[in-house]
DNA sequence: GTCTATAATGAGATAGAC
DNA sequence: GTCTATCTCATTATAGAC
């Protein structure tokens, strides 16, 4: 994986967040590295390639952000404040998606390959949120009332959905409303 | 709005909730309409015109639907199901969004007026949840946390982001599970 | 690895006959 | 109102020179 291959992941994983799969093109990715178009074929022959290669690397990130946060928070609470935080990060910078929320809406768009890595995705975000929330309950720094499989979907869709907001609204005071209720249910620990 | 016209705005309406705007072209919805392209242009010169009376005939059915919820519902408790039913039919279908969900993911190809419309029906939709929400607070039919209008817009966050899990997943399963802790939250009235 | 050049296709949109 | 025909442009993708 080359500077230029890495480049181009970063181009295509902005684009993606920002206008979905099918919302940008070869030649925006190639404007911005400053390449022709046609060399962009040679790295990733076609655009789903390329998609794929993002998510993958993007799954792979997302697993060490995971674990850096578990590693360096105390609490469960902590942890879910700070996961919470991720996604408000998007909502902030002009409204980007998540890149699941935004593949999620192109689904018709992409190719089986991409669309079972983002299964796998959506499921690994659900598994560490599951895993938050155990540990929470636990040293009593998260309010868990439910199952927490069931708990852990519901988190991962209202940051979603809160991100949505956020962007049909211009404006990341929607995501911090959608979210404000998680917040409460985290306590100083 | 004639016969042609009603049909060209339920096929535009399905086709956004199934692939976003810019995931379907007037040469889908003349093939499924039965005419040829150029006569939806007579219609709708231009496709943000489409999409803006597609909008503009959402919120209006919206605003009926939303009023006749509450008028067959006794409880702010049964209101809320049917709400979350509602949504939850999108999901059957085939992993629909909702028209609000769907065009979030596609902001950035749709104009101002089909933005400002998209923001409306959310304030709308928001609006209604924190009526029911307090209905539901004083029947005792809903558990009410925190505030109605953040908790409001925390169910509508709960509900696209759940549509958009259950079409990752091609499975409703995902939707219910993302839905379930706000179903524990309605008390039989 | 990157380029120019070029398919091949499909998009949104318009002109003008019927 | 709907049609055929056409325009213009952007898209993904490939061939072959450098």
């Amino acid at each position: 994986m080359n500077a230029t291959q890495t480049l181009l992941l970063d181009l295509g994983e902005a684009a993606m967040m920002q206008r979905g799969f099918d919302g940008f093109s070869y030649a925006d990715i190639a404007r911005d590295a400053g390449i022709r178009k046609a060399s962009i074929h040679y790295h990733f022959p076609t655009k789903q390639d390329l998609g794929l290669a993002v998510l993958n690397r993007y799954s792979h990130n997302l697993l060490d952000r995971l674990a850096e946060i578990r590693q360096s928070t105390r609490t469960g609470g902590q942890a879910l404040a700070t996961l919470i935080e991720m996604y408000r990060r998007g909502a902030c910078n002009g409204g980007l998606l998540c890149l699941c929320a935004a593949l999620s809406g192109d689904a018709h768009a992409i190719d089986e390959n991409m669309r079972s890595a983002l299964k796998r995705i959506n499921d690994l975000v659900v598994q560490s949120l599951e895993d938050i929330l155990i540990i929470g309950r636990k040293d009593r720094s998260i309010s868990v009332g439910g199952e927490p499989k069931a708990e852990a979907t519901s988190i991962l869709a209202t940051l979603q959905g809160a991100q949505l907001l956020a962007r049909a609204a211009d404006d990341v005071g929607a995501f911090d409303e959608a979210t404000a209720m998680l917040r409460t249910r985290i306590f100083r620990a």
